[in-house]
DNA sequence: CTGTAGATTCAGACTGGACTGAAAATACTG
DNA sequence: CAGTATTTTCAGTCCAGTCTGAATCTACAG
């Protein structure tokens, strides 16, 4: 893998790119990007060399990755070093990045706005509004997080049935 | 709305904080915060001064979120000055937001993997491994937008209904 | 225990994007 | 039309994150 081919260049500046629009550090997509495409797990050095990125560089961007546990080191035979490798299942990949992300910032803005609506001031002019605001806002979060929850509840295959579902029920022909 | 209560502040911070993790420049997200939490459409003016930012920094902002059409300019009698408002259905609100970022991003993604699918030299070692592993990506984000795609389609109560009955499907006792 | 390969940490260098302020453009008013 | 209020643009500055490389740490082999 010391040399990429065109449609894996292609792929992984991509992958970095979108990452960047997502809040996803550049250097931590394309590794993604990389494992993903490789047969094979892949030492860090192999993953520096390829990414011209500097080998520390690589060092924490795996250990955010671990993190998410969309990557996990295995160990290959006769060699010492940590090789890297991404999960297969795209979706199982998702609902992980998913849940993680609903936890980190999904759940501490419903959190907010609870504490928000529980202080806000009966006797400040327009509490009224501002209370109605701040539940509107609450409603959709706490619709969305309902969802999450139900399909964290489900094995892969079956959330991507209950999407197909979906598509039914809104009532499209064909 | 010189100055803001203590709810109000918590929230703008907040809304600020959260749109830096999604790629969304805090200061956007923060008049938006400010905009949607006003009971009257602000002129830019005001809403530098409450925000303590560059006059000309809201005047780009603002322009960024009239693209998203979330705010529009309104006017006020016996005022010259254009003065602003959010949107006020937080679901059309973030149903506008996916779908251009769908638009910006998915749809993107999915033409680079259609794209490279096609350009998968088959002399190239691992060709069919690549091509499997390109597959499943584009699969995944074909069901999304096929998702996607069918909401858009149904009024904001619907797709609150649709919501509802994805619980019920999961087979959710209470 | 010593030597070595590999992994991690961290202080500083280096951006890219955000922000500012001044200048230009635009839109009114009388 | 001239004068004034408001908005937009843009060149420059600034700064939060990102990235690097040297130093340090860890784990193993001999």
């Amino acid at each position: 893998m010391a040399t990429l081919t065109g449609v894996q260049k292609a792929y992984i500046l991509h992958w970095g790119e979108m990452g960047t629009r997502w809040g996803i550090n550049r250097t931590v997509a394309q590794i993604h990007a990389l494992l993903y495409l490789s047969p094979r797990a892949l030492p860090a050095e192999e993953i520096a060399e390829t990414l011209s990125v500097a080998r520390s560089n690589v060092s924490t961007s795996i250990r955010e990755l671990e993190g998410w546990a969309i990557v996990r080191a295995v160990h290959v035979l006769g060699d010492r070093r940590e090789h890297y490798e991404s999960m297969k299942d795209v979706w199982e990949m998702f609902r992980l990045v998913i849940e993680q992300r609903k936890r980190r910032e999904i759940d501490p803005t419903r959190e907010m706005l609870r504490r928000s609506l529980e202080e806000v001031d009966p006797k400040e002019p327009g509490a009224d509004f501002t209370r109605e605001r701040l539940a509107a806002m609450a409603g959709f979060f706490d619709a969305v997080t309902e969802l999450h929850d139900e399909m964290k509840r489900l094995p892969t295959g079956t959330v991507r049935k209950l999407l197909r579902m979906g598509a039914k029920v809104s009532g499209r022909k064909k």
